[in-house]
DNA sequence: GATGAATGAGCGTTCATTCAT
DNA sequence: TATGAATGAACGCTCATTCAT
């Protein structure tokens, strides 16, 4: 594992081999996505994934632990996608509230709609289904409320306010994904309504904007 | 057939039958309530469900069709007991957006905390499990979008407000039920931190009343 | 169980209770072979014959000793009916084959058309069930072998004939009934051809009559 | 995918697995038969199965689907055999009624007696069991009928007879599998008498050449 | 006599996981 | 590395039968 003494002497057919691993590692997990998104979890067994990634069932236990690392490492995929798709709204925004409306826009009319397999690994498919998969899910939640309380701060600082208590930007982080979350599992999960999302996301980006600048203030001079 | 005759003369007998049974019931349901929320709903068969309730399999399946009916009429079960803790709220506060702030902490300082098992079973055991479990969440998800859209109503009579957009009302509702349910998983599933849960609420409640603030504007006189 | 002492004294209601007794004895036995023939005997539960006796659970075991027994009683009924189809054109006949013939034609236009529920207990239902049930078939089956046989003893007598072999009355007796069984088997239950089976039983009879003459001879003078 | 290619290169170690597959295939089939022979296809349990041909259950379940078809299968095998039998003796036989005299000797001696199994499977485990079941019984006995009906023609033709009705030829081959099953059915699952099989055969064979002759007349000249 | 709730052994079936090849 | 046959514990569910009322 030591980068520098390994990059070196590897042979072409290693890297050959190597690149063939992780096409396999990726198919397989692709598979396993698609099947956990559309019949879910407990209905997917371990044989129709391999069927679906054209490998055999031991190929899925040689690249993965069990079914439960599967999910876990789809949930961190998706988990690592929606970041992406989040920071990316955030980095092309101005330090003000902006960011957190692009942001909005962007997990409504990107990932709901171009990665909806992800969205129901994370907010359906792994919902409750052991202490390993809900810590990962836990870790996943973390990572995301990290990053938008980074944004958080970056406003404040920008707009010199502050927040009204402590916890003030943890909640507005859980709050806004809960938010994201719910409206995401009410109109694509259960009414299918992916034509509506704009004006949906429109709604709950106003809403959750408003819902910060009320845990915000004006930062007292000293 | 006739009901006043019929309804008299119910024998002393038959009437503890009837107690007996709707108690037994209730027994069923009870026992598989905490077990679904303390060992999750696949890690608990049948017949530990029988043997916690001390009725025998059979028993269970005469009073419930299925492990999945006895799923559904939990979440109905918990749904309702969501509505009443809320509703309650908002029949005791005055028509404006107070009937929300006592709503809120309603659900964080009592469902949460008093009713964690069913707290449990409407947002982590019984996510993602089957086309019929989840057709019973969304009916219960309705129900109480219908309540809190009811309560807006009032509130934009009473304040002389409308909302900024057709979908507002509904998206509001929505959000707000995002916030609870995730800011609950976050804090109670996840950090088991009940004592904060009171901070905790304060500003998710503040957060979800800047939220509807922003969806609302002032009637134009016509 | 003394007859004699018992007759007399009956008092009225003890009679009307009798009555009553046999009629839910017969109402049981009817809705049992009605769901043995139409659901088959595996697919019927005890509840369901209750449910269209219009009765409880328990009274069905009142009247039955279990569901065994129901099945036993069934065919004993069935036997008995056929038995009684068969016997009555045998009387109607002369002693020659024709008895055979009407017979035969009994059997396939009234016992397979009339009786239809009683065919399936006897010919379907029945069949490989159990140690006791086979030993019900058996001894209806022998009662039958038996009636016929003495048809046959008749016609010899009518006739002067006498059989080729000492095993042959009662082979004929088993091979006409096989006959019967299988032709009913095919037309009724695989094909439901009801319409066609007066074609087809004159058929199988003239097949059967010239299988019992071939087992005759005349009888050599002394 | 080229047949010829593909054929020969079958390694070594992939034929052997080959076989293996097969004989374990029949183990099983050959325990099922002999356990639903024995005690009924109701009174053996999968498990039971599996312990007799010394595999898991879940490796019975590898090779067929369910019990269901473990009969269907078993049923097709009887039927198979059956048709085999019969067939060989129509082949040794002269183009005249002689092959339904040695067909007959041989279902009698040597179906019944050295292939019991597959008879009981055939004329008593496999009746009335299901829809499914029921139909793979019925085209075994399409097939049985038109091997007879092909036998019979040929009779037909060498005999320069014609059958004294449409239906006739159907009708014979029907009665002539009655005959068999019945007295198979009297003689060895109810009287268990084995060695007076030749005897009673003997009488039965003549009782059912009579039937046929009585379906026939010479064609009459154009 | 009649009821119907309760029992619980037993069954068919599934499927995550292993391991010899 | 890759295969896929084999495992076997575990589960949901059924239903004939019983028995207190």
């Amino acid at each position: 594992m030591n980068d520098v003494a390994e990059t070196k002497p590897l042979s072409k057919s290693a890297m050959r081999r190597q690149r063939e691993r992780e096409l396999r590692y990726q198919t397989i997990l692709s598979a396993a996505e698609s099947l956990f998104a559309k019949e879910g979890y407990h209905n997917t067994s371990m044989e129709r994934i391999a069927d679906a990634a054209e490998v055999s069932v031991g190929a899925v236990y040689f690249y993965f632990k069990n079914k439960e690392d599967l999910l876990a490492c789809l949930i961190d995929e998706s988990g690592y996608c929606l970041r992406s798709v989040l920071g990316k709204a955030f980095l092309e925004a101005t330090p003000d509230l902006e960011g957190f409306k692009k942001a909005g826009h962007a997990f409504f009319e990107d990932y709901c709609l171009n990665h909806s397999d992800k969205l129901a690994i994370l907010f359906r498919e792994s919902v409750g289904q052991s202490k390993i998969v809900e810590e990962r899910r836990k870790n996943a939640s973390e990572r995301l409320i990290k990053d938008v309380r980074n944004a958080l701060e970056k406003v404040c600082e920008g707009m010199n306010y502050e927040f009204k208590s402590n916890l003030a930007s943890e909640i507005i982080a859980v709050s806004i994904l809960g938010i994201y979350e719910r409206v995401a599992y009410q109109y694509i999960f259960w009414q299918g309504n992916t034509d509506g999302l704009k004006a949906i996301g429109h709604d709950a980006v106003d809403f959750l904007i408003g819902g910060i600048k009320n845990l915000f203030r004006e930062k007292e001079c000293t």
